[in-house]
DNA sequence: CTCCTGTCCTGCCGGC
DNA sequence: TGCCGGCAGGACAGGA
């Protein structure tokens, strides 16, 4: 579920309590995840202070004062739960089912990765990774402010495969998933059938540009919640009320004059085995 | 190298 | 009501 909007809704929500904020301890409860989670874990961050608070494509980052840290990735269903402090004990029953990871904090709050299909992740990271892994491959980062269609159409060069495909290579652009990628694409009205090397110019502008909208706006809503995604405090975000195209199919797309009874309205294909929305009136 | 398919895992929804 | 197939926001490995 988790594209960049609800990771960096997520990030956000931890802020105040992760910043400058000490690590007591960390309990790994069940430790395969979609990486396992390295025995040394609880070793490597505890006891230690976090200095700053990232965001990265679909990834958090948290650095530590000994300039080591840790990554979390959301997966499809993660999500990322505070709980003030109490005077629980850590034992089974005070825990939800799929509460996998644990951190506790010095001053007793609780912060807790709850992930029911564990595709998400939590994992050490390094002073130099972002030369590592998965961050050196990474594209840019939309909503910086040097993301533009010029160099949005340089990653774009020469790409046979389709732009909707394209665009979920977190190579091409970082963060992006299956429902903005639907969304940025209707705004940019492009098809996203259209070979990705056939975007470039003002439509490469026009496109990035959506990207970024589409993101900020979602955002601004405190992400979209279709199944899983809550916000730190387990409150829903409210965008998936402002989809033009997305599991709308069979409507009308907000702008069209058109009669979804007669035209069809949002029609929703396959593409690399995922499913795609958009209105072939507006988008070519 | 690029591109495409299958797979990891659980939960939910619709159809019969 | 209950069971079963299909589908879900991601990302990687492996093969063509």
């Amino acid at each position: 579920m988790p594209e960049l909007p609800e990771v960096e809704t997520v990030r956000r929500g931890l802020e105040p309590v992760l910043l400058g904020r000490r690590i007591e301890d960390v309990l790994v409860r069940r430790f395969d995840l979609r990486m396992r989670v390295p025995e040394n874990f609880r070793s490597h961050v505890s006891g230690k202070k976090i200095t700053r608070l990232l965001r990265r494509g679909k990834y958090i980052l948290a650095v530590l004062d000994d300039g080591n840290g840790f990554g979390l990735h959301l997966g499809m269903s993660g999500r990322v739960k505070v709980q003030p402090p109490s005077t629980d004990r850590n034992t089974d029953q005070n825990y939800a089912l799929h509460d996998h990871v644990v951190f506790m904090m010095e001053e007793g709050s609780k912060i807790i990765f709850n992930d029911p299909r564990r595709f998400g992740m939590v994992f050490p990271i390094d002073k130099k990774w972002e030369e590592e892994k998965p961050f050196s491959r990474m594209g840019p980062e939309p909503l910086e402010k040097d993301f533009s269609g010029t160099k949005f159409a340089l990653r774009l060069k020469g790409k046979t495969t389709p732009i909707k495909t394209t665009l979920l290579d977190q190579s091409v652009v970082a963060g992006v998933g299956n429902i903005y990628v639907c969304e940025a694409l209707y705004h940019a009205g492009i098809s996203p059938l259209k070979k990705a090397k056939m975007i470039h110019g003002t439509r490469a502008g026009k496109l990035a540009s959506a990207v970024r909208h589409v993101l900020e706006m979602a955002i601004e809503a405190g992400g979209s919640t279709l199944r899983d995604h809550r916000q730190t405090d387990g409150s829903e975000g409210y965008f998936q009320y402002s989809f033009s195209v997305y599991d709308r199919e069979g409507q009308a797309c907000p702008s069209c004059v058109c009669d979804p009874a007669i035209t069809g309205g949002i029609r929703r294909i396959v593409q690399g085995g995922r499913s795609t929305f958009y209105c072939p009136r507006k988008q070519k």
